[in-house]
DNA sequence: CAAAACTTGGATCGATCAGTCAATGTTTGA
DNA sequence: TCAAACATTGACTGATCGATCCAAGTTTTG
């Protein structure tokens, strides 16, 4: 059974193109031409090996939500560091992260504001990122809860959903502020309160 | 000196119009037969009135800015209430509204995440909202501050920032769930956040 | 060395895009 | 009463959209 020759590029690489273009533009804006030149491969390849540029899309969410949410994950429960560090740490990542003028945001956040409320398939990939990054902080939080640095009555499930949102909104504000004020604003409001829930337990 | 027929339309009821399509689907993905449609005018009224798509977005955006961040203004500026007291009840107020499914969200938030970060006009008008949902905020916070609700020592500016934050968040992840769950707890932990930099103070 | 299996670039598709313009209609002032 | 000044309609533009398909080219098996 003759085979032919393999793939000419690399289908990862290519998505790591993809993804800064729809990152940068919108899913809408970026025309399929635009990807071909940007990813370096032809019409057909696209579509033979990416089956249409809704898939495309939905491939690049997969492949960042690997790798982001992954990441968030790993700092956030750093097993050789206090909970409560990591959370900082995190935080002040965040902020360094999105202080940058013209920071281009969370691809998830992005998406969520670019597709119709009503296409389900889509809100479920988006739904399921969010999970996992409530489940990241919530962990971090849980723990931090248990190491005692975290009043024991607090509700570390809804803190984790405020976490989420922070991050989430924050991402979006990065996009179009131009100093670096609001983000490391939005941080260390984040980070009072944690240290007010953190301190009412010395109380 | 004689004049020609007035407008056949109001132009703020298709700017409605315009402006429940572009918050459903998104400014790239918003044909302009389609806006023409849901409008019910015709192609050249929409240029000679409007400009074009894009100044027509812009002043869709204006018009939802006076509307609805001036509704959060006073809403969480009510003077006949303790400051404290008017922010819970934006806050619960914020989490019915996303609690139901499919909720559209902010217009600003997903206006946000579709343009380019490099689109300087957009980015501006963007910001300038922004800046005007965090003075809301900051002045009922500094108010509740001022009032003996919060510690003394806390910085409603960062709060601020905090708040605005989250509540964009919380505008974009309502997006996308189904369940009310993750939107109240978004805002409960807010209010515990809340509480929390309350309670310091009769520590 | 053929022929099968596979990939590739590019021509091409109909549809739709944002935007323009000429033709027509309507109102009002002179 | 009639012509200027306005609004409206809908045809039309070139460009671009996402997607398909054909014709070669390349590699490997039999």
């Amino acid at each position: 059974m003759p085979r032919g020759p393999d793939k000419q590029f690399d289908p990862e690489a290519a998505l790591d193109k993809a993804m800064a273009l729809f990152w940068a533009k919108g899913y809408a804006a970026t025309g399929l031409s635009e990807l071909l030149a940007a990813m370096g491969i032809g019409r057909k390849s696209l579509y033979d090996t990416f089956g249409n540029k809704r898939a495309l899309y939905l491939k690049v969410l997969q492949r960042y939500s690997e790798t982001v949410a992954g990441g968030l994950y790993r700092r956030l429960n750093d097993p050789d560091r206090p909970a409560l560090e990591n959370l900082r740490a995190v935080l002040r990542a965040l902020a360094d992260e999105h202080a940058a003028a013209m920071s281009p945001g969370c691809l998830f956040g992005v998406s969520m504001a670019q597709f119709r409320t009503d296409d389900a398939e889509m809100a479920g990939v988006l739904r399921d990122h969010m999970a996992r990054v409530e489940r990241a902080y919530h962990k971090a939080l849980s723990r931090a809860q248990a190491e005692g640095d975290l009043k024991p009555t607090t509700d570390v499930r809804n803190l984790a959903r405020l976490f989420m949102s922070a991050h989430q909104g924050l991402s979006l504000i990065g996009r179009v502020t131009e100093t670096p004020e609001v983000p490391r604003g939005i941080v260390d409001g984040a980070l009072d309160a944690l240290d007010a829930l953190a301190a009412l337990e010395a109380a």
